[in-house]
DNA sequence: GTGGTCTAGACCACA
DNA sequence: GTGGTCTAGACCACA
């Protein structure tokens, strides 16, 4: 996993995890990697780890069991409700910022599709 | 200004005056308010907007004159530049982190003219 | 039995012995499940168990023969200690709690007074 | 501050604020002391310290500002709620426990009473 | 000075 | 083996 630097790695690797829930790398009711595990997978402290993850349990998107690890909430739609609130952020995110620039709606569709398109050739 | 304290200030206070540079706002060699007002305009210490200041100048996005204050380049191709900088990034974001979610090209595009329709009829 | 998780599982387990010992559902004299079956009942580990029991060895509230099991004392008077003495610490805790969230000793007493009230409706 | 060892010390200490917090020791808006002197206060890590108040945050109970300190909340709706909330555990609590010591809603009553009493000539 | 984040390392509870 | 808690110590962002 590399680093962005200017947000805290405990929220990046929270999202880094929900992504792989999301796109059902990691399935409901799996085990996730020990935490040891995961920290040697995203070269981080074993606190740092324990920290994304307490975050995800007090979310109930993750269910710690004692001595056994940690488990995938089993609860579908909270996955469901996950994917969508990701994606309206990110959507959210892109539209304020690209409006703040002085993009009209028509010109931010537009542009997001050049730059799909660009990045088609680009392969 | 509303911060969102996942992100360091300065870096918010930095696209922030971006953002009046490019819309206009701020107009190309045009005067900056002083370090001590435009603290009070995002209600920030002073240290953290010299800070977001040092930056832009480091990047020839202002210059410095001592004694008379900050100044926005005259050097519009620059601004130009810094928009079209700033609107990929926007676009890159999105783009990778819907992908990331296994969204399609299409989706993508769909789900942002659903937004944007669905944030019109909020209003 | 659902574990509460802020406290150790074998404290509860022990709580929970001696509760049934107190309430005359384990009779004095009386022999203890397996501890493999007590896990079962209780849905944790053996080892878990076993150290619950090691506690209540020690306080002499059971007693282990080699070979056969584990057995309630048939000292009665000690169940009737127990039992004082669990009562009290938990009106101590109670007591000592609401207090320090400045109540009366009026305001504790009616407080209880209508917990109940209001639980006896809930039913 | 006295630790239980059966508990968290982050629990703890969440615990010791909120009631300083209910009994108005630190007043609504008011700042508490730096992350850093309450460890020491409490002979606990700063870490854990900012743990019990991470939590508290999330409540929204605390308030974080920057660089200048936490503050308690100036909902004083919230506060109240939290009150409300921690007796009515505790009562849950005794009462629970002593209904399943066999003691009848009237017994938990006078037993409580018969404890303060007690305690009363015990001064 | 004040809070926030991170690491290394230790020790405990539980399976 | 696996998670949970805690400490000491360091460094950064902000006022």
């Amino acid at each position: 996993m590399n680093f962005d630097d200017k947000v805290p790695i405990y929220y990046q690797i929270e999202n880094y995890i929900y992504h792989e829930i999301i796109t059902g790398t990691l399935k409901p009711g799996e085990k996730l990697p020990s935490v040891r595990q995961l920290a040697v997978d995203v070269t981080a402290n074993v606190n740092t780890v324990q920290r994304a993850l307490s975050e995800m349990i007090a979310a109930e998107m993750i269910e710690s069991k004692r001595g056994r690890g940690n488990f995938v909430t089993m609860d579908t739609t909270k996955i469901d409700q996950l994917k969508v609130k990701l994606v309206t952020t990110q959507l959210e995110r892109v539209y304020e910022q690209l409006h703040a620039l002085n993009l009209s709606d028509e010109e931010i569709v537009t542009s997001l599709q050049h730059y799909i398109q660009q990045r088609g050739q680009a392969k």
